[in-house]
DNA sequence: CATGAATGAGCCTTCATTCAT
DNA sequence: TATGAATGAAGGCTCATTCAT
């Protein structure tokens, strides 16, 4: 019936990834008991068969999914530790671009949803992605608004509370758009969540001397 | 024939809510693919046969659990709807309060989670979070920020996203609890987090005549 | 188009017992490799899934089934092992008729046939029989016949090959049946096979004095 | 355009051989259904693929494997069956050296585990090794036994029964070789087995008059 | 009503076999 | 010829669901 395209296409070095990125599309989809094997090899292109010369195991595929998130990301958490020490406002607008830029444009915002959800059943992968990538971040954050406090920039408060408030609405409007959006929500723009978070945010944050 | 002291057995009655509050936990911690007839039937003290005495499927005890969440909650939010038309701030301070109530008291959090994993698996159960909660409530906040803003109380900006940016850290800080700190990471004191936000957030969000 | 056996039959105490007779059969036929969880089931009378109610694994299974050939002989080669000091004629004459006896009587045969089959593939099963049974039995048996070497009533050479000498015809005529058998090859009697060679086994083995 | 010295590449003629002997050593290993055939390729030296360029199935392999062990006895067998009318005491002794040398030299031993475990898979296997090998040399040996009864030389009794007597002991402590001395058991020194064997097994079945 | 043994469809995983290169 | 990536049927095992007791 079906004359078939050609079965055999021998790109070995290609095929890991795109069996990751299928991988990422059913997980973060289905989550990781119900996603089905079978699906995530016809998404690849790949017969069942095949996922398994480059996997041992369902679970290494979810591992190196949610792996593969976390690494790229690692180094601007870097950048954002080591930041300029010029005013808080200035980091805090770069930061929250970036953040959203990330957002946007790569499937972070399902791979966070797939670490929510089995965090319970897959608590290494929770650990790992709070030790490397979380509980760095939000460090970082906390630090340079210490830092401003410090300097007087910032009313007192706990500064990692204010990085949580700083970020948590992007959050939010990722997860709204995973789970919502596809039921007929109205989506949030998040650019626009973004700066007009940050805007308000940072009228009750600053001093007044800060607000120059 | 007397076998002594009666059995105490726990009324057929109350069976159907002991059931979903073992689903509550079970499909909260594993999601619904992962969680087990077996483990809810369990916790819920009852044998698994039982527990098809009141329920036809897993999937409809997944239901009730999801719905019961809502049910009560609902009330609530029509209570905000209407609310009085006070000073704003004294509003968002009630609602925040009363929120972060809830989410301490109740197993909110991991309903919201399970909402959120399972949205692409059950669609309807989104949509009926979607349109019977969660935008009603947003819709409510964003409705009395608009209120506000036309009694020149508020700042210019889109009420919705205002509203959004008052509840998400709540959120996440909710997600944090069931995600992160089961692996060591350090929780976040709601009451501490919503408190500090509101104060914050108010400040930012106020015209300098609200500001009284 | 069935109109069936009862579904359940509810024995529980009974299956384990059913399911490793069905097994040993199965398993003495094809091999472990070969064997086949759904027949196994079917010749055991239930399900596929009930064997997963008794047994962890299909190699628990195995196990259990090679276990259970070996327990009730072990006090058989215990009670040889202590045995009266007689002459040695009578003794081995004894221990013969047993030997024939069980393997005639009782499933040995195979159960032989499967450690030897998969000594390299299961290597502490091969250990437990040799360890509890093989080497007992061999051991005893060569006790045996170095005190009566003692004593002069047999022949000097190793004891232990005497042993066996003694016992391999049967164990060949036992794998012949099990192997040449059903293709075609005449059988041997096994009654007929032990006393011939007993009695000319012993010819050539006891010292004239000792033949009374 | 030189690239160096040739590449050493064995003759194509040697495959099939090699492939054979590494599947004698993998299927005496695990059994039939057990062994890889990316095992057999490894140990052969080759490709996966290539072994398909000399078999066309894993059976055939197998298949091939069997018959590579029967070949060259069966000249041994038609040898012994016409062998010369001397006493039958040099006889036996030829034959037994003859067999205990086959059995310590070639992989006899793992071949015959093979034919007994497999017996019931592959019935014709089991059949053409009864057939042209076994039941050959069991039939010479009573031949030769019976014609030695009717010289006078041999006690009465059921000659056929006599040749597996004088076999079995080689036979069994073969298995043991390949069953348990790999979990530690001792070993039997086959030639001393076969020298202690017909030395008391003639003393036993000779008449007095033979034993000059 | 309640129990839990039993069922069987379904999924992950393996591996003999194929075939483009 | 030779390779080894790819295939897909088959088998071990799980678990939602059923039903005799």
């Amino acid at each position: 019936m079906d004359i078939g395209a050609p079965k055999f296409r021998r790109r070995k070095a290609d095929r890991p990834d795109e069996i990751v990125k299928a991988a990422l599309a059913v997980f973060s989809e289905k989550g990781f008991a119900a996603a089905k094997l079978d699906e995530i090899a016809r998404r690849a292109g790949v017969s069942k068969g095949a996922v398994y010369l480059y996997f041992e195991t369902k679970e290494e595929i979810f591992r190196a999914v949610v792996g593969l998130a976390i690494a790229p990301n690692i180094a601007a958490v870097k950048a954002m530790a080591a930041a300029h020490p010029g005013p808080l406002a200035d980091l805090l607008r770069g930061v929250a671009r970036h953040i959203g830029g990330v957002i946007e444009a790569t499937p972070l915002g399902g791979v966070l949803k797939m670490v929510v959800g089995e965090a319970r059943n897959f608590p290494e992968i929770a650990r790992v992605w709070h030790d490397e990538l979380v509980s760095q971040a939000l460090g970082a954050m906390a630090g340079a608004i210490a830092a401003a406090q410090a300097r007087g920039e910032v009313k007192p408060g706990d500064p990692r509370i204010y990085a949580l408030q700083l970020i948590a609405p992007l959050l939010v409007a990722v997860l709204w758009r995973e789970t919502f959006v596809p039921v007929g929500a109205a989506p949030f723009d998040l650019p626009a969540v973004m700066s007009q978070h940050i805007e308000t945010l940072l009228c009750g944050l600053l001093t007044e001397g800060a607000r120059a």
